[in-house]
DNA sequence: CTCTTAATGATAAAGATTATCATTATCTAA
DNA sequence: TTAGATAATGATAATCTTTATCATTAAGAG
């Protein structure tokens, strides 16, 4: 059945993501909690594009007693070893999406109707490197956003 | 003398920017006040990448009248009329630098010191557009960051 | 000059993130 | 396995930035 291949793959996932949290926080001399294996779960599984306080509420369903604070601080983590990506636009809250295996894209936004899309054109990646290189600047990560219309809004 | 080019360059630039100014808010309904031409012109004259509360400070010392709250109302309409660019980087304050002729460029940020280096590339701008046009979006303007080490810290 | 109403300035409110701190729980090392 | 050092938690306060409120002032059209 597809349904299990998908639900194999979440867990398959998400077990990664654990690892790399676990050592991530081994490295750091920090604690494995079982907030933050619940933190980490519900972030995997939440949609894309998360706010603190969305992941917050959904974690509070099953678990009321962990804090926002908690959840703040780890989301933090979560982007601090690479597990999370912060997309910040306008004015508007900070939101949070999980990153797989460092995949990298880059976003359309809708400047009416404030909609993402996810794109990626691996010629670009490669002239921002040459572009930095040429400025004497080592590359680490970067964020590109394009703002515009929309396929509806146009 | 060189010096007296520079003067005199910098007020045709602000002149400039206080006609765009004045054009904008007119087509808004909107009422030019004395106010809004001292903000203009600390914005102009200022440095680069300079925050809500910096303008508002360096502003205090000739006009200790003109309130925090109006410094930021139009701070906020320059960005509207496309005489300023807003930069928002991590969870440090935004930052706004003026912008002559619309032009643009984007920015190489090191995640060490925190300097930014101002960049252009025309062949990244055309595949962006290429690129938002292939997803049936129509790009207005966008936003690239690099972030890394810059030629002292890496 | 008058009148409409936008803008201002002072302050409060809102919204998001970070700090505080007593208590709990993790994890290392004996 | 247990004890002990200390990191993490949870509740809340504090902070920091931006936005809203509202009485008063002043821009600008007629």
């Amino acid at each position: 059945m597809i349904i299990n291949i998908i639900i194999k793959t979440a867990i398959m996932v998400i077990n990664k993501a654990q690892d790399i949290f676990r050592n991530y926080l081994r490295g750091k001399g920090l604690r494995n909690t079982r907030q933050r294996e619940v933190i980490l779960d519900a972030f995997f599984f939440a949609d894309k594009h998360i706010t603190v306080e969305e992941l917050f509420n959904a974690i509070k369903v099953k678990h009321p007693e962990i804090g926002f604070a908690t959840v703040h601080r780890n989301v933090g983590l979560l982007c601090e070893c690479g597990l999370a990506d912060e997309i910040k636009i306008g004015n508007k809250k900070t939101r949070y999406e999980p990153k797989y295996e460092q995949r990298h894209h880059d976003h359309l936004i809708c400047l009416k109707c404030g909609e993402f899309t996810e794109v990626k054109d691996e010629k670009i990646e490669r002239l921002q490197d040459k572009l930095a290189e040429a400025n004497n600047f080592a590359p680490v990560r970067h964020k590109l956003e394009i703002y515009g219309l929309c396929k509806k809004c146009r």
